[in-house]
Formats: C-alpha cells, structure tokens, sequence
DNA sequence: GACTTATCGTGAATTTATTCACAGAAAGAG
DNA sequence: CTCTTTCTGTGAATAAATTCACGATAAGTC
C-alpha cells in the first residue's frame, strides 16, 4: 500500500490534473510542486511510487499520469456516496459542485429533522435519519459523509459502519471511532483554524 | 517550534478537553488516545514537548493541561477573522457554531454579489469584496477563511496577506501561493474524498 | 506505613518521510 | 549527428515521527 502522505499528496496531484486536463499535453515535477507547495523531488518520489513507465522527455504525460493515478488511487469509477445532516454544512456539500462530475455520485441525504426534509429543493433524494441503514444498504453506498451536530456523530457512524459503508469523511469535531477495516478522515474546521492559529 | 505533527494533535486535544472540561477533573493520556485514534506513549510524547510541571497521579489536569496548551498553542485569545465567500458553504461557516464561543471572532463577511450580501440574515457584518482590504485593516483581522471559487481564491489571499492577514484557511480546491511567513492550511473536501477513496 | 495499581516522562530503538545528488533519457538547435 | 538543455528516476543520506521499554511518582487500600 502507498504511504499515507505520498497517497494524499497524488491525490491532490490527480486533482490538479483534472483541473489543467485542457491545457497543453505535459506537466513537470517542478510546476506541479509549485501549484502544490512542496519541491520537485517529492513529486518524483510521490509518482515513483506508482511505477510509471513513462519517462524523461518534457515532464509527464497528462493524460497518461492521470489515468495511472486513477488506477492506483482507485478513482477510476463513481463513488456512491451519502450526507448525512442537512444542516447549512450538509446541505452546502449536497450542492457542492466540485463532487459532482468528479467521481462521487452524491445519492442520498439524510436528516432527523422531516420538516427540513419537505423544504430542501435538490436534485438528489433526501430521507429521514431513521431510513439510514436500509437506504446505504438498498443504494449499495460505500461513502458516507457525516455533518451531523457532534452529539449524534458516533452514532450515526455506527449506523453507517453497520449498513455497509467503507468509507467516512467526518465533517463534525466530534472524534468518532469505526473498526480499523473503515477508512476515517476527519476535516475538523475548528481544529483546523487552531492550528492556523497556533502556527503564527 | 513544536513539531507540525505534535501542533496538529495538541490542538485536537486542546479541542477535546473544551468538550470535556465539565466532566470529572483528570483525564489520562490513554483516555485522551483513545477518543483520538492515536496511542496513548504518542499523547504523552507530544504533551512532554509544552514541560507541562505536573505529573503522575491519576492523568493530567483538565483545567492545567487545558491552560497550557492555550498558552503554548496561542489560544488564550480571541483572534479576529473574516470569511471571504458568502456561498451556500461561506454562510454555513458564518453561523458555524463551533467557532462562536472557541476562541474565533468572525467580524466580517465578504461577498462579490451585493444582492447576495443584502440578503443575508446574520448577526456578522456583510461588506462587497471590494472593501476587503480597507475593512480587514481597519478591524484588524488576523486570520482570513477563504470560500469562493477555484477561479477567485488565489486573488482573495492575495488582497488578504497585502492587507495584513497572518493566517489563511483555504476551503477552495485552489492551491494558492502566500509568502511564507504567512500560516496556510488547505481544507479541500475533493481532495479528502478522494483520499477516502483510495485508502479503501 | 507498606503494598498495589495506575500513570507519567523520556532516552533509545525503530520506522517512516524528506531531501539530496547524480546518472540517464529525450527533445530541440545548429 | 552531436551538443546542450531539461527532465525523470532512484539509491543514499538526513531528518522527523513513532514506538517501545522502563524507572519514577502519586493515590488508593488495608
């Protein structure tokens, strides 16, 4: 398996890739360090990782690249995933225009709440909490993103372990715990503005 | 300077003693690891970096640990920021009531639409984008949490470092570019999702 | 007060990650 | 076709982070 930090760092390289996808065919080590922040031989190191066959002309392939990290990150095929709370967060992620089109296939929303249920204009199909586990299971849903109030996290996360989920990206601070086999990641905005603040 | 790993961690912890700091008085580094995920000689081994003075009896002191981390982290005081990008995920973040009452004072709104400005309900100030330099240096406003469009963000920290900012939360896709004596930290959810994905 | 138990603090060992330096490969120029 | 330039790929060197092992300290118990 890839190591955690280099398959975080492809996998904002895969982003950066679909984002100059129309650009000209090439991209070197030292542009994609520069748009990302870090030097031209972690790129190298990063890629090397993937035993790309290509190699030395004008930087690598874009297409090429891309399709070899979609490979090895396992993004070459949707993603069917849920949000779970459809508070402002929730409902911001379910519109979020940067999953969409970019390999999440958003499915369902939940929320405890039936009268902000019945308000919610969207495309996607939204659901009273109580319907979690049988929809994740009837929908086959391998991610789940959960933007509850930290009170109620953990047991939605027990929730979506139980239905099938293998995957969670947990919006609220609260510091769940799944089985070692389902993968977590944490984006804690209040953690995240005190380190800002404690870097200063 | 604390170790970036350690910082990290520290602020999780800083966060969980918050959540916590009504419940009995002591908590023990394997209590602290387990609601983190981490182990509990980790914990132990990032809070012996503050030389906290006390030790062994039944865990560390709420409200010591507690008071030093904020010292050691530089929470102890408010610090003033602005959210540039009233969208469905820069008004979320304005009335995100994690942040109220935590340490962040958010003094200000921007958005580059003014029908959009005039009609937000919040109890936060809304200024047009274009005031941004003026309004940040007049409120003196330390940190800047950036939630426009890929296409906006680097011009928005741009205008925030030339104004003064000394930290940036980056919720763009965007990677931007600050002079590196200003704190940078990117929260970008594709990019979370993806590595979800690929860890799976 | 002595014994037991729970916990911390930390130096040393280990593992992981980053950085460096340079050989080798292609493309462009003349 | 050869020279120059620009990149990559990667082994070796450094640096950083994690894990371990264990002595030491207090609190609770009898």
């Amino acid at each position: 398996m890839l190591p955690t930090n280099t398959a975080e760092r492809l996998c904002k390289i895969y982003g950066i890739l679909q984002m100059i996808k129309k650009d000209s065919g090439y991209v070197s080590s030292k542009e994609l360090a520069s748009m990302m922040g870090t030097t031209d031989f972690t790129i190298r190191k990063d890629i090397s990782a993937l035993n790309l066959v290509s190699f030395g002309r004008r930087g690598y392939h874009i297409g090429e690249l891309s399709s070899v990290l979609g490979k090895a990150l396992q993004l070459s095929r949707p993603y069917r995933s849920c949000i779970v709370g459809l508070g402002r967060l929730g409902s911001a992620l379910l519109d979020y225009e940067s999953f969409r089109g970019d390999g999440f296939d958003i499915v369902a929303g939940f929320d405890s709440n039936i009268n902000k249920i019945e308000r919610i204009r969207t495309q996607i199909a939204v659901y009273p909490v109580s319907e979690l586990d049988q929809v994740v299971k009837n929908k086959s849903i391998e991610v789940g993103i959960i933007a509850v109030p930290h009170n109620s996290a953990q047991e939605v996360a027990t929730t979506l372990v139980k239905s099938g989920v293998k995957g969670i990206l947990n919006f609220s601070p609260a510091q769940i715990k799944v089985p070692s086999e389902v993968v977590l990641y944490n984006m804690d905005f209040t953690s995240a503005l005190r380190f800002v603040v404690s870097q200063i």
